[in-house]
RNA sequence: GCGCGAGUGGCGGAACGGCAGACGCGCUGGCUUCAGGUGCCAGUGUCCUUCGGGACGUGGGGGUUCAAAUCCCCCCUCGCGCACCA
């Protein structure tokens, strides 16, 4: 259907039709009227946005979307599928008593921004800017019930006032690991002072310098600068987070190489929390996919540190999940970076070294030395590429083995992780994957210590693979002063872990996959970090007096990027090029004084970590949100230990970003006393995608799918066949349909019940424009039932409801006001079209209470022509705070019900019965059925089952 | 490779272990209309049918049960996540 054959249905229809002109006009119309009225606005308990105190006394209900990041090409119609469902569940929650919190920010800072402000030569502020006024524009027209008062922007100064402020709280605290919990740094600082803790190095705290006491005091701080190895992307002129780097060692966005590099950068010291962050994942109502791939990225290994001598002082320290077949440990691998390769090297190869291990070099030193340039060279994409095949040197020393005595080599490989663990592990070919392949290249020798179950036996040499199974019992693993030979698997780690501790050579401990956040960015589109450094370069925080710290005007805010495969680059921040914004005179509290302000800014995670705390208190300007209004938006209760947000709808594309560091942000705040929750995500739900056919012709290129044609079930596109596949919705596929065109054909309401009635909210599936008029037709035919398209007048009759009627429409009542509470907006919405069609059947006026019931049903979904018929009815107030209809239970079950007869579980025969008949009595209504009788044929019955009133199942002899 | 999740008409999808296919699209026929479109009414899983009805049917194979789309085991296909994490 085309906007013209619309427009002339409209002229030649009944004048009083609902068409999309006249859904434009009344949609329009009550947008008007909730903005100017206030509709939505939720009253906080106190404080500039206290209200109605009524409302307020209600059980509270937060909900909220993952707000959006306003990019310059505006929306299509994926983008708001959460939206419109949040709005649903949010306008059910307002109509059964719930003080409702809803409303949308936006996400502005940040590289996309940047770069489309880079490409079309405009200033990030602008574009963003323009982007939002867009995207607002368009989510006005859905009709989306949001408290605007609450509204914020990331990249508003008295916004990201805040964002610096948690970082500076950050940066001046620390991570109490006998307290499990954040404290401000003050109190270490002053355990320090006096002697109540150990000052590292064993000097006391006041015979430090200043910069020697930063430097203490960097170890400790919940946000540090650190030259630890980072993930360098010169294509895009910055450094990354591990949650920004995808698995092949690419940006994920842009898709450049990223490279480690040695550079000072800040970190928050998120794996502090990594027990916390898992074990609270428990109470929370997350789908246990996204709580699992949580759960995987922190990594948490159960194991044991163990110490091998390599010479008289020094010794190499591994971490091992395996304690248990450290009999098996027949050699020793080092990260390539790992410190202390270069003291273990010998002068000389030892005598009769392997020519496979020393890789055909004349030297320790030098095989080492070349292996490190070759390691290091390689790009993670490399590596990744590389992982199959094993490289490595022997370094041409020797480690003992602790438990048997047993001199091992000890090789350098880059299969060994400088970043996790210890950097170093002990090898046991037999029983790990990976050491069996590297011992198999190597010619290294091969010890089973854990009997294989099944028939390959106990000579690892002969094995094709690693026996890795926990369900076995050790062999081979009997020393001087222990033996493992017999025990399982878990109890050989236990009694291992205890020798080892007894011995002091290794204990019991836990490591984490977790790394600390990255947190610092060389662009220019984020938050400055509230920082300066003085002459000495030491570090400083800006009193608060001193926030927002704004982000200057600058007239190049192009970030410098380089050749995407330039690993000998290294970043510049945009900032730095202002240095009259970089200098500057300041007094901290010790008198005027010059300072260097920091110049990387925030990752664009910052913003988004914390912003469901400030809608909660928008305008406050002296504290971050009101611990009032807190407590009582996102405080713990009943059925909900941890607190925080009731609904949070968004994509499963942030399990292991934004949600992870969110949760992160919201334990510093909560230890410090700054908020109750201390989790601020309490129910997680991920919707499903909508996809869209890509069409492509005969080069692969995509053609505009809306001037695709379908003929006998094959694709044209100008005459050409052209192939269709499924995919993402977007402009670069030539397939994007903007919701503005949907409601300019139909309306908004139509488009928000053909986005809930797709299929489930959480499973991706297809746009289908042409489905569409299926619920423009629902949305006429309800008009149509309740006003004369002749007249316009309302029909409706002050005659009594018919019995069927009235079952009809409890059953809708009761089915649709369960679905939508539980989020199944699709089968609310196949339940109340169930009802409409009934109701036209019917045929006649309806009778006044069951068109208002049914106005108030539909409400949540199509609020715009509810409030208008609502308004027709004859009322003065808004459907917005009506009570949803309640299901009288009497007429929720049938009159009569049918009950099947099967034999053997095959339907042979139908009963009419009334709903509450017995067992008994349905038993023998059903063998005296003639068609039972008749299919029985005189055969004896075993069994009879009965689920009265609707089954009765009969087992023949 | 490891770990999750999903396979139901032409399509999107419904079905507390109890009538498979609700609701919608599309399609077919009819009414309205000069006509197209809109709107309205009826039909629409497959096969057979003497038009009463009957048989088969939820990716494939097995099992549990009076009864399986639903629970269990094996296999196939697709999607997602992780991926040298010791």
């Amino acid at each position: 259907m085309s906007e013209t054959n619309t427009a002339a249905a409209a002229e030649t229809a009944a004048p009083h039709r609902y068409t999309a002109a006249m859904a434009a006009d009344i949609e329009a119309r009550w947008q008007d009227f909730w903005d100017a009225d206030g509709t939505y606005a939720a009253p906080n308990p106190t404080g500039d946005l206290a209200g109605d105190p009524a409302v307020a006394a209600r059980p509270k209900k937060f909900i909220m979307d993952m707000f959006p990041y306003p990019s310059g090409s505006g929306l299509h119609v994926g983008h708001p599928l959460g939206y419109i469902a949040t709005d649903v569940y949010a306008r059910h929650q307002r109509m059964t008593g719930h003080n409702v919190l809803h409303t949308l920010g936006f996400d502005a800072f940040g590289l996309p921004a940047e770069q489309h402000a880079v490409a079309t030569g405009t200033h990030p502020r602008v574009s963003t800017e323009a982007a939002m006024d867009n995207m607002k524009r368009q989510l006005r027209r859905l009709g989306l019930g949001h408290d605007k008062r609450r509204s914020i922007a990331t990249i508003d100064p008295e916004y990201y006032k805040w964002t610096q402020w948690i970082f500076l709280q950050i940066f001046n605290s620390w991570y109490d690991a006998d307290a499990q919990k954040a404290r401000p740094i003050a109190e270490l600082v002053a355990a320090f002072e006096d002697g109540s803790r150990e000052v590292p190095g064993g000097r006391a705290w006041a015979a430090l310098s200043e910069a020697e006491r930063a430097d203490v005091l960097g170890e400790y701080r919940l946000a540090y600068a650190s030259d630890a190895p980072v993930n360098w992307c010169p294509g895009l002129g910055t450094v990354l987070a591990n949650e920004e780097v995808t698995a092949d060692g690419r940006s994920e966005r842009g898709n450049f190489p990223v490279f480690k590099s040695k550079l000072r950068q800040w970190n928050m010291r998120i794996t502090a929390y990594a027990d916390r962050l898992i074990d609270d994942l428990d109470a929370l109502d997350w789908p246990d996919a996204i709580k699992l791939q949580q759960r995987n990225w922190i990594g948490r290994s159960e194991g044991a540190r163990v110490d091998f001598e390599v010479t008289d002082t020094d010794a190499i320290t591994v971490f091992t999940t395996r304690q248990d077949t450290l009999f098996g440990a027949t050699y020793m691998v080092l990260a390539p970076e790992h410190e202390l390769v270069d003291t273990i090297v010998p002068a000389a190869w030892p005598e009769g070294t392997h020519d496979v291990w020393t890789g055909g070099h004349a030297s320790p030193a030098e095989a080492v030395a070349k292996y490190r340039a070759f390691a290091a060279a390689k790009s993670d994409v490399e590596r990744q590429a590389d992982a199959k095949e094993k490289t490595g040197v022997f370094t041409g020393a020797f480690a003992t083995n602790p438990v048997s005595g047993e001199k091992v080599p000890v090789f350098i490989a880059d299969y060994v992780l400088m970043g996790y663990g210890t950097g170093a592990i002990m090898a046991v070919p037999a029983h790990d994957t990976r050491d069996f392949a590297f011992a198999r290249a190597f010619e290294l020798p091969m010890r089973c210590v854990v009997q294989p179950d099944d028939d390959r036996g106990t000579d690892a040499s002969t094995w094709d693979d690693a026996f890795g199974s926990y369900e076995a019992k050790l062999v081979n693993s009997a020393g001087a002063d222990i033996s493992l030979d017999g025990l399982g698997v878990v109890e050989a780690k236990a009694k291992m872990t205890d020798w080892l501790t007894e011995r002091g050579i290794g204990e019991g401990t836990v490591n984490f996959r977790l790394r600390d956040w990255l947190f610092s960015r060389q662009r220019y589109w984020g938050e400055p970090f509230p920082i300066v450094y003085d002459e000495e370069g030491i570090a400083h925080s800006l009193p608060e007096s001193m926030l927002p710290l704004e982000l200057p005007e600058v007239d190049d805010y192009s970030p410098r990027t380089f050749e995407p495969d330039d690993a000998n680059t290294s970043p510049e921040t945009p900032l730095s090029r202002n240095e009259d914004w970089v200098n500057v005179e300041l007094d901290l509290g010790d008198g005027v004084k010059k300072y260097r302000r920091e110049t990387n800014t925030m990752p664009n995670w910052a913003g988004s970590c914390w912003y469901e705390l400030r809608y909660l208190d928008p305008h406050n300007s002296d504290k971050l949100v009101d611990p009032a209004i807190e407590q009582y938006w996102m405080g713990p209760r009943d059925g909900m230990p941890t607190g925080g947000v009731d609904l949070y709808v968004g994509g499963a594309e942030h399990a292991v970003l934004h949600l992870l560091y969110a949760r992160f942000w919201s334990k510093v705040l909560f230890d410090l006393g700054h908020i109750s929750s201390a989790e601020p995500f309490h129910k997680l739900y991920n919707q499903g995608m909508i996809q869209a056919y890509v069409y492509r012709d005969s080069r692969g290129f995509p053609v505009p799918a809306a001037e695709v044609e379908e003929r006998d079930g094959k694709f044209f596109h100008a005459g050409e066949p052209v192939k269709r596949e499924l995919g993402k919705m977007g402009k670069s596929l030539k397939n994007a349909v903007t919701p503005d065109e949907i409601c300019t054909e139909y309306g908004a309401d139509t488009l928000r019940l053909y986005e809930m009635a797709m299929g489930p909210l959480d499973v991706s599936r297809p746009w289908d424009t042409r489905a569409v008029v299926g619920q423009y037709r629902l949305l006429q035919r309800l008009w149509r039932n309740i006003v004369d398209e002749a007249t316009g007048e309302v029909t409706v009759t002050d005659a009594e409801p018919d019995e069927a009627t009235l079952r009809a429409l409890h059953k809708a009542i009761d089915g649709a006001g369960g679905d939508l509470a539980g989020l199944r907006f699709n089968t609310a919405i196949a339940k109340i079209t169930e009802l409409n069609n009934h109701l036209t059947k019917a045929g006649g006026p309806l009778a006044r209470p069951v068109a208002e019931q049914l106005v108030l049903l539909i409400a949540p979904l199509a609020p715009h022509i509810a409030e208008e018929l609502w308004r027709k009815l004859g009322h003065t107030d808004s459907v917005v705070h009506r009570d949803f209809p309640v299901a009288d239970p009497a007429y929720v079950v049938d009159e009569a019900v049918t009950c099947v007869v099967q034999i053997k579980g095959k339907v042979k025969a139908r009963l009419e019965v009334p709903p509450g008949i017995s067992d008994d009595e349905l038993e023998k209504l059903a063998l005296a059925d003639e068609g039972v009788v008749a299919a029985l044929d005189g055969a004896g019955i075993r069994k009879v089952i009965v689920r009265a009133p609707k089954l009765v199942n009969i087992v023949p002899a």
